[in-house]
DNA sequence: GTTTCCTTTCCTGCTT
DNA sequence: AAAGCAGGAAAGGAAA
């Protein structure tokens, strides 16, 4: 949990940072040298001023990640000289933090204490009234976390194989490695390494990442062509390394025993028949998995986008990778968008959705869907 | 144990 | 032609 929002983040900066058109403002890293981490995890210049993912949860939930990159934020926000933090403030969770008060805060941080406690009182403030509306802040950590778990079982991944490039449609299978130990150890020289691409700049990418056809990680202008989806990704059927999909792998080939049989078996195996593994949380729903990678713009690698945030218009941008991500959430390697969208088409009559007719990929929210208005979230 | 909810799977026909 | 959309039908897991 604590080193895959940081990951994330740098994914996603990354991302960001490679395949934007628009010239990345700022980008002179700004390195807090005390913090015996990578500097470049603490690099406020590519997080821009824009608030991160910390913005949307009950700072009562923030992760020590979550309270670092506020406190990276505010740091970056007021120019303040951060060789003048002490480090050793910088490492609470967000309960500890909200405990502190205004003395504390100042003792803490200085000059910056002020205005640290000042926003952090109006986010308490901001939160606590929209505490009922608000997803679980946990399930939303979930929803990080798998979503971190999915990109790191990434083939395409630049520089997951020792520095060389996997290219998306060379790679058909992969070596599996246990995800437990890139999370940790391997998952930050992968970060190293990524960011120093980063620093070498988008042209040197391989055309298998910079075309727009070939990686699920370009979220570059997706109207530009007309097909956003990426058949071949799922064609492809690359084995995605999370815990749950190894388990799954291992315990039956493939899954068959849900919905509606086929007409004639058609070659596969399907009626070797598994125990689906035992809790499926509540507050899991196919809607409320997607408002959740929709409210986390940050977070998502391009795959989903608002057409209009206030009407709660969206769009699926890689409408394979979403499917994959839901199967991985459900232990269920065969979804897929058709699959998906047929679940999604249920939600009209519920009003959870409503039609946006003509237009491939975008739904919207109905007035029985809720937790992703901005007010909701307290913005 | 039964019912209900929420998908999942498959399918046919239609539209873009 | 391919991809996406629409919605019926059937099945199943999990929760109520």
């Amino acid at each position: 949990m604590s080193t895959s929002s940081e990951l994330s983040r740098i994914l996603n900066t990354a991302n960001v940072t490679m395949y934007s058109t628009e010239p990345q403002p700022n980008l002179q890293p700004l390195h807090i040298s005390m913090v015996n981490r990578a500097p470049q995890l603490l690099d406020i210049s590519f997080y821009g001023t824009t608030a991160g993912p910390w913005n949307h949860v009950n700072p009562q939930y923030w992760t020590k990640k979550q309270v670092l990159e506020w406190i990276e934020y505010h740091v970056e926000e007021s120019k303040f000289d951060a060789s003048l933090l002490n480090m050793a403030y910088c490492s609470m969770d967000g309960s500890t933090l909200c405990h502190m008060n205004r003395e504390d805060f100042t003792m803490a941080f200085g000059t910056l204490g002020e205005r640290l406690h000042q926003n952090l009182e109006m986010l308490k403030a901001k939160h606590g009234h929209h505490q009922d509306d608000l997803t679980d802040p946990r399930d939303l950590t979930e929803t990080y976390d798998l979503l971190n778990d999915f990109l790191l079982g990434l083939p395409q991944s630049p520089l997951l194989h020792d520095g060389q490039f996997g290219g998306l449609l060379d790679t058909v299978v992969v070596q599996p490695s246990p995800p437990q130990e890139r999370r940790d150890s391997d998952s930050y020289n992968f970060l190293t390494a990524y960011k120093t691409e980063i620093d070498n700049g988008y042209e040197s990418l391989p055309e298998s990442l910079q075309s727009s056809t070939g990686s699920f990680l370009n979220p570059s202008s997706p109207e530009s062509n007309g097909s956003d989806s990426d058949p071949e990704f799922l064609d492809m059927r690359y084995p995605v390394k999370t815990k749950s999909f190894e388990k799954q792998e291992r315990g039956e080939q493939k899954k068959r025993g849900r919905g509606r049989p086929p007409k004639l078996s058609r070659g596969s195996d399907q009626f070797t028949d598994s125990k689906k593994s035992k809790h499926t949380p509540r507050g899991t729903h196919l809607w409320e998995f997607i408002r959740d990678i929709l409210i986390h713009p940050e977070q998502n690698q391009g795959l989903m986008k608002w057409e209009d945030r206030r009407d709660g218009v969206f769009k699926f941008l890689k409408s394979e990778a979403v499917a994959q991500l839901w199967g991985q959430k459900k232990k269920n390697s065969s979804m897929t968008y058709e699959k998906l969208s047929r679940a999604m088409r249920y939600y009209y009559k519920r009003d959870i959705l409503e039609r946006v007719d003509g237009r491939r990929l975008v739904y919207k929210f109905g007035k029985n869907s809720s937790g992703w208005k901005l007010e909701e979230l307290g913005m």
